[in-house]
DNA sequence: CTACTCTGCCCGTACGTGCGGTCAGTTTTC
DNA sequence: GAAAACTGACCGCACGTACGGGCAGAGTAG
């Protein structure tokens, strides 16, 4: 049924990130428990033991998607940090890309959000838990750079990280990328009301959450489709 | 090794409700899928077949937890409704309540939190998920009136409710009600952020978000601990 | 008071199913 | 020919739940 597409048996990893992928939607879909080899086997056409050989077990993949997933993140994180020096730049950026992976890579965004809680749980998670706490200090350092700056009004830094990420990792609950909302609208209107709600003047903030404005392009660059 | 037949008093179904916080419990530790009967069961020192002959199916147990659980919300969200007429006064309301259930009833509340995604998706959830809908729609009706009195800067109402409920519903996911952080500062901060977000003025906001001032008093009396 | 019956909780077990993971062997690629 | 990719049959187990029966208390008749 599968055309051969490349010979079986080589591609370095074709075959492998195919299952990774399937296996993140299907994460994506129903969650990790109720995700399955056999499901996952049977939509690409292969054998259950195919799966076990690439990849050894089931905590292991979904490692692998979390790991996998917030380098990206992270990677793109330090690239518009780089590039972006004001503070309310900084986490209108933060906001922007949280909202754009929605519709960039989905099904690996809410297989993440959904299954984030065992980060902090599973064994075996150290390393994504350890690039998931490395994010959320560059948006804690953000803050406290817009409090220092005396951009920011002075608050928790760490509550106002957790609010925002609040916000962010809550949309795989009724965020739909196909749907009508236009995910930059979504992005703009969190961003005023984050801005605002943190102090910053209506100029600045308008500036930094508009969809078209320099803050949303940068972080579309950065943030770009790929492959 | 079980206990002398009957419990103290005979509270209607006694074992029943047992029965549904175990569950409860189970569910906020490892999550609807994990939990099962056979170790609720045991802990209880009852058989599964009891469970079962209570409750019929799993999905009915965690049917009967959300709608109890949003039964509760809603009546508490009007009782406190009724007394706040202010619309800043509102919101700042739900903040508090949304981060009071956390040390409250943080089994329920974590389950509820946790397990959401199913009212959306399964059958059998239309009821939880009408109430958890009529919730919202009371925030939304909140944020709407806020902005006809000119009190809230205009704005998406519906994004702004996602907005918030995004950050309330994150918390279990990090809040620990044994841990250090008082409730009532995560509720203060919250609101602080979010009313300035919202453009209420300072004085106004500060008196809505304080722990002590007469929203957060008005709540704590509404959502009193129950028996 | 006694005997009988009805009823609702509760028990224990057994069954079916689904799933993660193993393994020995085959095919493909270089 | 070596190594990697892949297969399909199989195992063991955990879990939901169906089922038949036990047992204690309430109601009723004599």
């Amino acid at each position: 049924m599968a055309e051969p597409v490349v010979a079986p048996g080589r591609p370095r990893g074709g075959r492998r990130d195919e299952i990774l992928a399937t296996f993140t939607r299907h994460v994506a879909e129903r969650g990790y428990d109720r995700a399955n080899f056999g499901d996952v086997a049977a939509e690409l056409g292969m054998s259950k033991g195919t799966i076990v050989h690439h990849f050894g077990t089931k905590d292991r993949m979904l490692a692998e998607v979390q790991e996998r997933y917030m380098g990206r993140r992270l990677d793109e994180a330090h690239a518009f940090l780089a590039r972006l020096p004001a503070p309310e730049q900084r986490i209108a950026a933060f906001v922007h890309a949280g909202v754009r992976y929605s519709t960039l890579e989905p099904a690996t965004t809410v297989a993440f959000q959904r299954e984030v809680v065992r980060l902090t749980d599973e064994p075996g998670m150290e390393t994504a838990r350890g690039q998931r706490d490395a994010y959320r200090d560059l948006v804690v350092a953000a803050l406290r750079e817009g409090e220092e700056a005396g951009v920011f009004v002075p608050g928790d830094a760490r509550l106002r990280s957790l609010q925002m990420f609040g916000s962010l990792h809550w949309m795989w609950t009724w965020f739909d990328p196909q749907g009508r909302m236009p995910p930059e609208d979504v992005a703009a209107e969190f961003c005023r009301t984050l801005l605002r709600g943190l102090g910053v003047p209506d100029d600045l903030g308008a500036v930094a959450a508009d969809p078209q404005g320099p803050v949303a392009r940068c972080v579309a660059e950065v943030c770009a489709p790929r492959s």
